[in-house]
DNA sequence: GTCTATAAACTGATAGAC
DNA sequence: GTCTATCAGTTTATAGAC
């Protein structure tokens, strides 16, 4: 197919628009292989994934996929980035502004949705820090840090003027926070056994978002 | 060598006593093969981890291994089967005499305390878990559901009895110190990068332990 | 019991026809 | 761009000398 022909269809939105229908055409297969891909990595992790099982669940043959990515550790790399942009941007909540019980309730609620939503992306970040974050090493030390230590010193603010109980850590808090609502994508199967039911419903997401909130709440010295 | 020679020794122990010195042999290597064998799981899972690494670490030819047991597949097994062992005989603290602030304190310093001596099993386990249970699927829903939901029925006592607060779901509770607690072991490097520190130290734990002592204990309803 | 050698299957990646 | 065939290396597991 060349570019222009029958299936160049003029869009509205004149981003998509400069794309030729070569481009549009190769980012459909792209996210195609990154879906399948996302979905292996989560289930068995780096190492174990094979690029025949991602080329099965693409329904793709396997020479394809290293056409789309040439090696399957760039294949990563792309779902562990695409991966970071869902989870980053969730620390905005906790601002000298706002009131400590409303951010940490929205935060909770955000994490759990989160947990609920995107289970896979959730597994592949798990499973890159279970064996040592090798890729992910860089940004953990700096752009994370950096968000983190911020929190910290708003909740030294919230201390100081009294809205927060004083013997509180941010850092550990937040580690609590991230391992609690985490818990239900990771180790969902778990959770699920030790409820007695197959698959968690969203009630019991609810149910955790609202047990995680009353604990920190109260935890840290708020009226809730 | 043959049964009787002369390293036989005559031991005080008579549980011991009654083991061949083949025996005996044979379980110091066993030993040794399973240290080495948690090790590589615990950093690659099951899937991923080669009887080759296995067979390097523990100093071994990689037949050997095979000798001692017969698949992969077997040694995971039994790898399994002593992290479990660790990991169930904590919450016998939990009774309704008890009072829920201490049982509470001293649960979260114990698992802290196994997430720092026992990193390697604590992360073959979140392995497990992360990849679905395959072998460790039929515990959860039977041994594991029955000791909460006992610890559960505890907690309603508790909260019958005025000691603890009426709206904590102890089910939920424990996913919370669960994930709280393992954290400092499956997601070290995280926490160590967000901390600044190399490699976590005797008194991160100790703060880990007491910060989140503190936000349980408050959360709960309890005075510290 | 120990170890070298090797079988049989699978892995990531590529060549080359279409 | 797509796909079959295939390479070189690795994997689990075993055979068989010692």
């Amino acid at each position: 197919m060349r570019i222009g022909e029958a299936t160049e269809i003029p869009a509205a939105d004149s981003a998509v628009s400069q794309k030729s229908a070569r481009a549009r055409s190769r980012a459909v297969m792209e996210q195609r292989i990154l879906a399948a891909a996302a979905a292996v990595f989560s289930e068995a992790g780096f190492d174990a994934a094979t690029t025949a099982a991602i080329a099965e669940r693409a329904g793709l043959p396997k020479a394809n996929i290293h056409y789309y990515f040439r090696t399957k550790e760039l294949l990563y790399q792309k779902v562990l980035a695409d991966v970071l942009d869902i989870w980053i941007e969730q620390m905005d909540l906790f601002t000298t502004e706002a009131d400590p019980a409303v951010a940490l309730r929205l935060y909770i609620q955000a994490k759990v949705a989160l947990a609920r939503s995107y289970p896979i992306e959730s597994r592949v970040f798990a499973n890159e820090m279970l064996h040592g974050a090798p890729y992910l090493g860089r940004f953990l030390g700096s752009k994370l840090k950096a968000r983190v230590d911020a929190i910290a010193t708003v909740f030294a603010r919230w201390a100081a003027q009294g809205k927060i109980a004083a013997d509180v850590d941010a850092h550990h808090l937040m580690f609590t926070l991230w391992a609690a609502t985490q818990t239900y994508a990771d180790f969902s199967v778990q959770v699920g056994a030790v409820l007695g039911v197959d698959a968690l419903s969203e009630k019991d997401y609810e149910r955790a978002a609202e047990q995680l909130t009353i604990l920190v709440l109260r935890g840290c010295g708020l009226d809730n």
